[in-house]
DNA sequence: CATCGATGTTGAG
DNA sequence: TCAACCTCGATGG
C-alpha cells in the first residue's frame, strides 16, 4: 500500500505520460463504465497529488480522483517518459517485488536496452513499467498493443502509446472542480503542496490542540496527509517518542522536528521509490536495506526482534485497528 | 492449494 | 468497534 510518497511517483507519471494528450479511457471491469465514457477522449490537462489522493483533471473541469486504499495499484506499460525527479538514486529502478509500492520499484524491462543509468535530460525509453507479480508476464511479452487486460482493472486510460491500467482502488471518482477542492480542503498540508512555513505551522496546531495521542494523529490524515502505518512507526521512532504522548503534550520542538523530518522522508521516498527511513547506514547495511526492506526500518515490522540500538524487543500492539511497532526503552 | 495479512478508509451499528 | 471494500504476495500444508 502506498503511502504519500507513492502517489506523488505516480502523479509525476501522469503529469510526464498524460497531460496535455488525449487519453482513451475504458473499464474493462465495468464498475466505473459511465465514469470512463465521460473522460473517453478527453485531453488529460493536469494533475495533483496531496497525501494519498491524486486528482487528474481532463478538460473541461472535469476530475478524476483516485485513492488507492490498502490494495490499490496501477500498472504503467507500453513507451513512456520517465520522469527524471523519480529515477532512483543508485541509477536504476529498485528489483524487489513488493506489493502495492506502485511505481516504487518500478521495473525497466529486463531485456530492456535501457537504463535509468543516465539521470539527467528526459528521453524517451522504451521500457515496462509494473507493480505487481502477476502483471510480470504480461509486460516482459512486450510488444502487444494494446496490452491485454489481465484481472479486474477497474479503470484503463491509454494515450496513444502508454497504457496505465488501475485496480482495487479505494476511491475511483470524477468531480467537479468544487469536490476536488473540497476534497482537499479536508486534508492536512503535504510538505510536497503549498507553503512550507504555514504547512508548518498548520501542523503543529493541529497536534498540539488534541490529547489524542501522537501515534493517532500521525495517522490522522486531516492533521497531515500521506503519513501511513511504516512512516508513523518510524518517525515516531526518530524522535524517540512515547507513541501514547497526547499531542497537547509533545513538546513543540519536537512536533516541528516531527514536521522536518516527514518533509525529509517524503523527499527521499519520492526520489528512491523506498521507504528508507535509517540514516548513515554502513555500506554493508546499505546493501541489507536496498535487498530487503525488513532491513529499511527502526521498528516497523519488527515485532519482538532486538531493537537496533538497544537490544530491547519491539513491541507491537493494535490501536486504531492498526498495528503499532515501537521500542519500549528507546521511546519510553 | 488454501489461507492470511497488508504501506487504508468509509460507514453501519 | 468492526465489517466491508478488493487485490495479491507471503506463508504453510
Amino acid at each position: 500500500m502506498p503511502e504519500g510518497h507513492s502517489v506523488h511517483r505516480i502523479a509525476r507519471q501522469f503529469d510526464r505520460n498524460y497531460v496535455g494528450r488525449q487519453v482513451a479511457a475504458s473499464s474493462p471491469q465495468g464498475r466505473f463504465a459511465e465514469g470512463a465514457a465521460l473522460i473517453d477522449g478527453r485531453v488529460a490537462t493536469s494533475v495533483r497529488a496531496q497525501g494519498k489522493q491524486m486528482f487528474l483533471e481532463f478538460d473541461d473541469d472535469i476530475w478524476l480522483r483516485i485513492h488507492l486504499g490498502i490494495y490499490g495499484a496501477w500498472d504503467f506499460s507500453g513507451e513512456i517518459l520517465v520522469d527524471p525527479t523519480i529515477a532512483s538514486a543508485n541509477g536504476r529502478m529498485g528489483q524487489t517485488n513488493q506489493r502495492g509500492t506502485v511505481l516504487d520499484d518500478a521495473i525497466l524491462d529486463d531485456a530492456g536496452e535501457n537504463s535509468l543509468a543516465s539521470i539527467g535530460a528526459p528521453r524517451r525509453t522504451r521500457v515496462h513499467v509494473r507493480m505487481s507479480e502477476q502483471t510480470k508476464g504480461l509486460a516482459d511479452e512486450g510488444g502487444e498493443w494494446p496490452p491485454p487486460v489481465v484481472g479486474q482493472v477497474r479503470l484503463r486510460l491509454m494515450t496513444d502509446i502508454t497504457a496505465a491500467d488501475l485496480r482495487g482502488p479505494t476511491a475511483c471518482v470524477l468531480q467537479t472542480p468544487e469536490e476536488m477542492l473540497a476534497t482537499v480542503a479536508k486534508l492536512g498540508p503535504d510538505p510536497l503542496v503549498g507553503d512550507p512555513v504555514a504547512n508548518e505551522e498548520r501542523f503543529v496546531r493541529a497536534v498540539r490542540k488534541k490529547q489524542t495521542v501522537i501515534a493517532l494523529l500521525l495517522m490522522d490524515q486531516a492533521v497531515v496527509s500521506g503519513i501511513g502505518n511504516v512512516y508513523r512507526a518510524e518517525m515516531l521512532y526518530r524522535q524517540r517518542l512515547n507513541p501514547h504522548t497526547p499531542g497537547r503534550d509533545v513538546p513543540e520542538d519536537v512536533v516541528r522536528a516531527l514536521w522536518r523530518d516527514w518533509v525529509r522522508l517524503l523527499a527521499i521516498g519520492v526520489e528512491t521509490g523506498q521507504m528508507m527511513t535509517m540514516d548513515d547506514l554502513s555500506p554493508e547495511q546499505y546493501r541489507a536495506a536496498m535487498a530487503s526492506r525488513d532491513d529499511r526500518h527502526w521498528v516497523y515490522h519488527r515485532a519482538g526482534l532486538p531493537c537496533r540500538l538497544c537490544g530491547t524487543e519491539i513491541a507491537l500492539e493494535e490501536l486504531g485497528a492498526r498495528k503499532l511497532y515501537w521500542c519500549p526503552r528507546c521511546q519510553a
